[in-house]
DNA sequence: GCCGTTTTCGGCCCGACTGTTTTCAGTCG
């Protein structure tokens, strides 16, 4: 059982107890496991199995919890979820995520009113049941009619790269408003993550009422959700809710503390702050009635004798510990890269030149840039055979000869064939610079047949690494399903190197599989896998997730000069 | 349900906004 799987339970558990309206912070509990376990860089299943180790040893799980983790592993189930579901439908778990409803709201639908489904609330509200429920109005109905559209939408979040968009576009328009002194995004835009619910702007005015109409007429705004003295929310024609905050300078640091998060990282810093005698809100630290701090996050981090931790970072998982500890990463940065590994060409499915491909590279900054275009085994993309490629290494050969500033290296994406092996023989492949092997066909085989194809193409003494390991791509459906723990444990038993693929849809490697990667001491390659010149632009969303999961520059291979990178792939007969 | 250099019981972050309320509960982030 992964981790992902005993997180979903427990994250479901809470769900129901919410709507059961258990305590609240029983609630918490059972969230705070599921993230526990989610966020875990080894099997909780194994720890689990492990004797001499104990699961109550992790934050937030006791004796209680502990067992449940156990009893579930073990069995595949757990009684207590089952007992749930049977008295609470699992349906009416939809009826949370209807903007404006909560568990008291949604309980007392289904006690009163019989409204299990998303269906029977539209029924409800349509014949005005709801309105005259006590604690419910008119408006409310209208508003849950509304909200029922927006939930019935597909999954609400959206690509943090699609998020940057909206977020340059907010930001120049409102730069442009005069009554704006200053304008930031907050949020968990601001801290990376792979994908975005909403966004977050915190603004300084110097009159609130004139931003918030300049907010209002935001080309992108399909409708105002609310609008108060001090905050305004609008929902995007894209759907994507957006907030705007109206904050004094002197508060703008406790603010964008605040508004960053993530919640429980807050959650962790509030209850240090009140151990200290002291309270955090968003305008500031205060001792007693006395503000302490406020204007720069800085200050605010420094009342607790903390340092201003990276906005990635902040997911209540290790940080507070690395602060104590004086371990607080130095982060990797985008201007740490000095390659991209990944990359096709006009030869396969890429649009771009080889040539072209190396003075976008050039422009870009890399020194290297490695062509690996598919192999023959892709026939849809005219996949190179053995006579192609060596055509192609040639050309590149004759390419590096007149290039200057950039080296091109003679790669390879070869498939990892559904049979196992690879679609390329090894007197080939021993002639690349740099191979990348990944799985593009047999995605309905088991996890346990797909894993053993990866880690057979690990133990190939000619491939560097593994393009796309997880094969995951963001808000669809997994394209495959592969045991990382046991390719992690290949990859550091062969020396080899696992890919980070930067296209904003993939970013395959996680914030936590790149900290697993990280502890086990495996290399990440950030590649983009480009297929155009703008392809390789998508660096920066691998990076921003490398950050997050607290890789630093020597935890990943493209940070390397080539010759370094070179003697770290370890070819046979190549003597290093 | 977890947790403890105040505590094994009694806490558990904190405030804004909305709607239905005559003083506040529910929801949200």
């Amino acid at each position: 059982m992964t981790n992902h799987e005993i997180a979903a339970v427990f994250e479901q558990i809470a769900d129901l107890l919410e709507f059961q309206g258990a305590n609240p912070f029983r609630v918490r509990a059972y969230r705070n496991v599921a993230r526990t376990v989610h966020d875990q860089t080894e099997s909780v299943a194994d720890i689990a199995a492990d004797e001499k180790r104990s699961l109550s040893d992790l934050e937030g799980i006791g004796k209680d919890l502990a067992d449940k983790i156990r009893t579930l592993v073990q069995t595949g189930s757990l009684p207590m979820l089952d007992e749930l579901r049977a008295e609470v439908p699992e349906s009416v778990l939809a009826i949370l995520r209807v903007p404006g409803l909560g568990p008291k709201r949604a309980a007392q639908l289904f006690h009163e009113l019989h409204v299990a489904t998303l269906e029977d609330l539209r029924t409800a509200c349509e014949s005005h049941r709801v309105q005259v429920l006590k604690g419910f109005g008119a408006k409310t109905e209208a508003a849950i009619l509304q909200g029922l559209g927006i939930a019935a939408e597909a999954e609400q979040r959206i690509l943090w790269a699609e998020a940057e968009e909206h977020v340059e576009e907010i930001l120049a328009h409102m730069g442009k408003c005069r009554a704006v002194q200053q304008i930031s995004v907050a949020g968990s835009y601001r801290r990376g993550k792979e994908t975005v619910g909403d966004l977050d702007f915190l603004v300084v005015a110097r009159d609130v009422e004139t931003a918030m109409d300049h907010f209002g007429i935001f080309h992108g705004v399909a409708s105002v959700l609310a609008r108060g003295p001090t905050k305004m929310s609008i929902r995007l024609s894209a759907g994507v809710q957006v907030d705007l905050r109206a904050v004094e300078a002197k508060s703008f640091g406790a603010a964008m503390q605040y508004f960053t998060g993530s919640k429980e990282h807050n959650i962790i810093l509030r209850g240090r702050a009140k151990a200290l005698g002291l309270k955090i809100n968003e305008y500031g630290v205060f001792r007693g009635e006395k503000v302490i701090a406020g204007r720069t996050e800085e200050e605010v981090y420094g009342c607790l004798d903390l340092p201003c931790f990276p906005p990635e970072l902040r997911e209540a998982r290790r940080e507070f510990d690395w602060a104590e500890a004086g371990e607080l990463p130095k982060l990797l940065e985008v201007g740490d890269i000095r390659g991209d590994l990944h990359d096709h060409s006009t030869w396969t499915d890429g649009q771009a030149s080889i040539e072209q491909m190396a003075a976008a590279a050039k422009q870009r900054g890399h020194k290297y840039l490695a062509i690996t275009d598919h192999s023959k085994r892709v026939t849809m993309v005219n996949g190179l055979d053995a006579k192609r490629i060596l055509e192609q290494w040639a050309e590149i050969d004759r390419l590096n000869k007149r290039l200057e500033g950039i080296t091109l290296l003679k790669g390879v994406e070869v498939d990892i064939l559904e049979r196992g092996g690879l679609d390329l023989p090894d007197d080939v492949l021993a002639q690349a610079d740099w191979v990348v092997a990944s799985v593009h066909y047999g995605h309905q085989q088991s996890r346990q047949q797909i894993t053993a194809r990866v880690i057979e193409a690990l133990e190939n003494p000619y491939v560097a690494s593994i393009g796309h390991p997880t094969g995951r791509m963001l808000l669809r459906r997994k394209a495959y399903e592969i045991d990382m723990d046991a390719v992690m444990r290949a990859a550091r038993q062969h020396g080899k190197m696992l890919e980070l693929n930067a296209h904003p849809m993939r970013l395959d490697l996680d914030d936590v599989a790149c900290a697993a990667a990280k502890s086990l001491g495996v290399p990440v390659v950030i590649a983009t896998d480009a297929h155009a010149v703008e392809g390789l632009d998508a660096m920066r969303f691998g990076v921003l997730q490398a950050r997050r999961g607290g890789l630093t520059k020597q935890d990943v291979a493209n940070t390397r000069t080539w010759p370094q990178l070179k003697k770290m792939i370890g070819k046979p007969g190549q003597k290093t």
